[in-house]
DNA sequence: CGCAAATAATTTGTACACATACTATAATTT
DNA sequence: AAATTATAGTATGTGTACAAATTATTTGCG
């Protein structure tokens, strides 16, 4: 029984090592680009999609879309982003990367699920698999099968607009 | 080599599912409260001491001391704490908590880190194990096995003052 | 067609979270 | 005892993060 407590003591700290890593990975991006986490999930997502509106990228980084006006405005500001008002929907504005952003995001490192992804690469499969289940268990016990997942960044991470 | 990335992939959302949990239950806590997560987390820090110092307070909640003022402040203001200058050193304050304080504190819910470690005494021994050796891995990747570890409170994570 | 409902973005206000800089007091050195 | 250094708390400014209210535009329905 003793033992149990260990393990239960064990992965609660380990639980909270992973927390942290991710919170202080963001900040380390934070200091290498002059980019905040989010900030950088964002041009890495309009990156993507080359023009995309604002409510989409709020769903896509999983934040609230008036907190995305906030991190468009200082993508805007410091010249790494345009806004455009969409000729068809004149509600929408389109976002695109200048040529600056375009630069700064080609040599911009990986946000934390592609460091994860790339570690679990190099993993055996017998023990990808009881990783698998263990995260399993800790999401039952959290009681959240249902929950949807989302990205991971430390102290970024908040609700998404509601569904799909 | 295909079920590998199944199971990669299953494991990336997993953790992204338990840091929205984490999330979650911190906004959860602040419908039934009327407090915020790191409020509540204070209180509950300042209840166990009786009386504590705001340095100290920041430490045992592992945020930054200028973070801990603004919550110092907003709890004060709502008549649940007191601040009083000590007379040995006048630079320290004492925080305790007023009557209006201490019975909140009595009916105000678990943190995140209790849910866990409840759910997790109900396993048998070796999935104990088994979740521990996985943690320990993700650790690993994640390259930070040197890192203390630290509370875990969703968006409230941070880093404390360089040690103790 | 016309106007109400729905949608897209923004504005405003609250609360973290931190870095930097400042004030007051205490401890240490000289 | 005076000067230096360290410590405790606060003030200020930036950047998330979200809810509620606002504005502009589109869409849908009678």
């Amino acid at each position: 029984m003793d033992q149990n407590i260990q393990a239960i003591s064990d992965i609660i700290d380990n639980v909270r090592r992973i927390f942290q890593i991710l919170h202080e990975q963001s900040k380390q991006v934070e200091k290498n680009t002059g980019l905040t986490g989010p900030q950088l999930w964002a041009i890495k997502i309009i990156n993507e999609n080359k023009s995309i509106n604002l409510s989409e990228l709020a769903h896509r980084i999983y934040l609230h879309p008036t907190t995305v006006v906030g991190i468009v405005d200082r993508l805007e500001k410091h010249d790494l982003v345009r806004r455009t008002r969409s000729r068809s929907d004149r509600r929408m504005i389109s976002i695109e990367l200048t040529e600056k952003g375009e630069s700064l995001v080609k040599d911009s490192p990986e946000v934390a699920q592609g460091l994860l992804a790339a570690g679990l690469e190099e993993l055996p499969p017998n023990q990808l698999e009881e990783i698998d289940r263990s995260m399993k268990s800790l999401v039952k016990i959290f009681g959240a099968q249902k929950i949807p997942p989302k990205l991971i960044l430390s102290s970024e991470i908040s609700l998404p607009r509601e569904k799909i």
